[in-house]
DNA sequence: CCCATATAGTTGCATAGCTAATCAATGGAG
DNA sequence: CTCCATTGATTAGCTATGCAACTATATGGG
């Protein structure tokens, strides 16, 4: 007679080996097809990649995002952030206070329309600017070689126009 | 004389419009052959149109796949409930506790082993499934037609292959 | 000139996710 | 048989995000 240990009962559940009665748990193929699910679980996964991508710079992934793109383009405004970004304003808001407390944006309000205020990199943040763009290219360069570059631009464009026709 | 009233300028700002000046503004354009950053941009639009599909409910994107995964196979472990939708643990006893409170789920620990418990759906939630699958499929078969069968499929696919290749 | 409406930004509140640390039960090594 | 490493689950503390409501400013019609 066969005895299962708890321990290996349990590992058959979870279906990391092949079960002795050849009976097959379907549960982790259940979202296989569906958009939604494989599309945010990705995120979670590429969130760690550039997490640790990130990590010499002591940021995590939102703030250097929200860095490159005040680096990019010095004195925009909060909403013009969170259209780059595609955010929501409020998020943006606290993307911006943040890195304003880490000393690396500077706020200011505009001459010409008092609710607005632009957003400005502090010396600090101009110096990480080359350092935060080679981050994000070395690691995207890495996927793309072990992806393949079709695959990869292909999924990037895809991505970006399926986004396109969404509310 | 030109003269621009601020509301007029913020919209040129925000590239709503062509500006006169014939410059362009980039910004918004900054990361669109970045991975993470359209992957992540387009799960934060998924998460708004499946919460719609899941509003008839009144449960979340995350609800929802958690009570479908424990309506597909009742009585699975945490650990397999985490795997199954790709999350922490942590994340998946709170997942597990919010509908506990709300009645839909119930833990019952194993004769086996005492530091498990399985997760069953209570009858409240037994009513829902065939809703619940439906109003996925029915947002899935939507954007399968907005989107074209082809491109749906494919994009799924690579979203998992690439995710399969991911630690 | 003033008020109604629109807009930029902020704040309050809530959700979902993560990692790290902890708790409790199990099971194997000696 | 006892002790320790392992394992399932939980808890603590944090981040990022959204929506809705709010504040302050700006604009334009009467």
């Amino acid at each position: 007679m066969i005895v299962l240990t708890t321990r290996f009962s349990s590992k058959i559940r979870s279906n990391k080996i092949n079960c002795i009665c050849n009976h097959i748990c379907y549960a982790p193929l259940m979202f296989d097809h569906c958009l939604y699910f494989n599309t945010t679980a990705l995120a979670r996964q590429l969130e760690r990649v550039w997490s640790e991508a990130f990590k010499p710079f002591d940021l995590t992934p939102s703030q250097a995002f929200t860095l490159r793109a005040v680096l990019a383009k010095p004195g925009m405004l909060h909403s013009e952030l969170a259209e780059t970004l595609r955010i929501a304003r409020a998020t943006a808001t606290r993307a911006v206070d943040g890195l304003v407390a880490r000393g690396l944006l500077e706020r200011r309000s505009t001459k010409q329309d008092g609710r607005e205020s632009e957003i400005y990199p502090t010396l600090a943040a101009l110096a990480l600017k080359d350092g935060l763009n080679d981050a994000s290219g070395r690691v995207t360069a890495r996927l793309k070689g072990e992806l393949g570059d079709g695959t990869f631009a292909g999924f990037v464009e895809q991505a970006r126009s399926i986004g396109s026709h969404l509310p």
